[in-house]
DNA sequence: TGTACATCAGTGAACGCGCGTTCACTGATGTAC
DNA sequence: TGTACATCAGTGAACGCGCGTTCACTGATGTAC
């Protein structure tokens, strides 16, 4: 009980002067903030204030606002990439793949709407991160690999032969984009489970 | 001479107490603020003071600053539908209609592409203001009209018989996005035309 | 193993800023009689 | 045609706000010797 007591006061107290892992949790505070304001709600004080920190803490690991709200979206074209990745390797041959990527695409931009929001908001990211261009390019390359059946990749995405990438990327992008702005209507939850019932007969009319 | 010494003076001190058109050339203003300084760089105050305009007259047309992007937007949409009209009526049948509705989608949004920005800004507009849903919904008829060649329109958007005007919007919308958005790289001008050399391959994988 | 010291990661008060909106007001317009 | 008056469209000063960033600082860590 006492020693109960005493770990409460120790918890309370030893809040440790160094935080050991600023940068995680800013960037997990970040997140909770745009998804519970939407991105133009976001503030870098609400950041630090939920991640227990002096407002002027984030400037030591991001420099600064836009610093911070890079890395988000680029954690969350990780892990958009992450998900294709998965969805390229669904078992079948070039088409289910096709299909899986694109409900994968929408899945996530319905699971992570404001992340999804940011990653496309270059006024508000570095759009210049070296990391960021990475993240994005990869996943990129994830589509990429499946639609062109692992031919040798094109660095120009406005090359010809890049058509049909172009074409199934902007194809989910556009519905991804509709559902989470709320075009279809409805509240989320509903949204959610129309668009993923559409979603295959919109795919089965693209022809690459 | 002497007269026009006058005339200078007279438009200097003339400036009538009313306005006379004070809704229209806050519209203007507003247009031209997010088309310097993005959406996120509008403020009510910059527009008033590009109309010559107190900061407080705005609030008399348009309530607050929403107001004033939410008619901005519902112009944007006006004029998008009409674009996609004049597309509607071009010589032959459905197939070069579409494709030059998608011309017209794309050709809309590098034109004017903060104005495309807002039209799908729900966080900075009224999306629920009347004139703003009929504006939206005639843009989405027109492209209905086409694709499904005049059968009798369907209320819910995500009504399975739509699927191929929801492919078509999906995928126009998609690429527009993503160029506006420069995701495809490169300054404004070479982009635009990139863009547009790419679209016609693009939507020929639109199987509808 | 101990000590000195550089470096790193944080504090918290303070700054100046532009913003949206409110407020009491005033000048112009248009309508009723 | 003239007059009274309500209504409308504007003014401009003032408010309070939260923000991003700067600043001088301090506490903890880790490294050299």
């Amino acid at each position: 009980m006492s020693s109960n007591l005493n770990n409460v006061k120790m918890t309370k107290k030893s809040r440790p002067y160094h935080h050991g892992n600023l940068r995680t949790a800013l960037i997990a505070a970040a997140e909770a903030v745009i998804t519970e304001r939407g991105v133009d709600g976001f503030s870098l004080r609400e950041a630090a204030r939920r991640a227990g920190v002096s407002p002027a803490a984030p400037g030591h690991h991001f420099g600064d606002a836009r610093g911070l709200l890079t890395a988000v979206a680029t954690a969350a074209f990780t892990e958009l990439g992450d998900v294709l990745a998965a969805a390229a390797a669904v078992p079948g041959d070039r088409r289910p793949r096709l299909e899986a990527q694109g409900a994968a695409y929408v899945g996530f931009a319905l699971a992570h709407p404001a992340a999804f929001d940011l990653m496309w908001r270059r006024a508000v990211v570095d759009a210049a991160d070296p990391d960021f261009v990475a993240a994005g390019r990869r996943a990129f390359e994830m589509l990429d690999a499946v639609v062109r059946a692992d031919q040798p990749p094109i660095a120009d995405p406005l090359d010809p032969a890049l058509a049909p990438t172009v074409a199934a990327w902007s194809l989910v992008h556009g519905f991804a984009k509709l559902a989470v702005e709320d075009v279809f209507g409805g509240d989320p939850g509903t949204r959610q489970r129309a668009a993923a019932a559409l979603l295959p007969a919109v795919l089965a009319s693209l022809d690459i």
